[in-house]
DNA sequence: GCGAAAATGAAGCCTAGGCTACACTTTTGT
DNA sequence: ACAAAAGTGTAGCCTAGGCTTCATTTTCGC
């Protein structure tokens, strides 16, 4: 542990950066499920159950459970046993949940990980990606291309 | 999984890579927990659940059912109303995290990220990088000192 | 040495995100 | 047109990981 923990007592702060580890975990598979029901609307012309489940690889079951949550958050719309829709705010999240993706894989790319790694472990890395962060590597991509 | 994958169609796996994605997630808190108590040990000669919780930001008993699962999965050990310990295996977990870690904020912060970004960044990302990354990282790192 | 404070454990509740089983629509094929 | 197949919804169960409340044990101060 090195950078700003005061030596004495106990080193905390600690605590705030589980605690916000702990938000973006509970984001990631929102921005999952945005990200994947954008891509089958722009293949299929809209998103089914079905279909979204296959693809995250879980039951329907829990596809419906995510679909519910989305829409609870203002993401996307649905009528029973229709397909489902992104809201303007869906589209916008997975847009930038899309680029940022991008920009994680390429940056993995360019310091010498394996594309197929890279996209493997962006899956992951990218929802705990901050702004701040996402920015230095845009520059510094931009810097050494 | 119950239905196979069509192999036709476009790009899939994705299920496998959301998959992995979410194995990965089951042992981010694991990890946490492993390298807090391995810090309060070599702080204090033994990690109290009290100050693992609020290292940790959590309530006590949040703190208790992390160390009960560290003891089911082998890395842990303790006795009512004593301190918490690491099994070998525990300490050896530890010892990566913490290693990984380091390089995950070595190598934000030689892309430019602010070191307390990089710091809260990391709690985040290092559970998502692979030993394939991590080797990439730091291969790297060694050649852009 | 004893009573109070601090630490720990145990119980019970909540949400998220998995699952299966089953019921009900919609689509499809003859 | 209608029955079978496919898709969707609902209910109910599980685990993980949060929480509060309360009981118990240890530790500490006097």
């Amino acid at each position: 542990m090195t950078s700003a923990e005061s030596p004495e007592c106990e080193g905390h702060g600690a605590a705030e950066r589980f605690t916000q580890a702990r938000a973006a975990q509970s984001m990631a598979l929102l921005e999952d499920y945005a990200e994947m029901i954008d891509d089958l609307i722009v293949e299929h012309g809209e998103a089914r159950v079905t279909e979204i489940a296959q693809r995250m690889g879980v039951a329907h079951p829990t596809a419906t459970k995510a679909v519910a949550r989305l829409k609870r958050e203002g993401l996307a719309i649905s009528r029973p046993y229709r397909g489902v829709f992104l809201t303007e705010a869906g589209v916008a999240l997975a847009a930038r949940v899309r680029a940022r993706h991008r920009t994680v894989v390429d940056l993995l790319v360019a310091v010498g990980v394996p594309v197929e790694t890279a996209e493997l472990d962006a899956e992951g890395l990218e929802h705990y990606v901050s702004e701040t962060t996402l920015r230095a590597f845009e520059a510094w991509l931009r810097a050494n291309p």
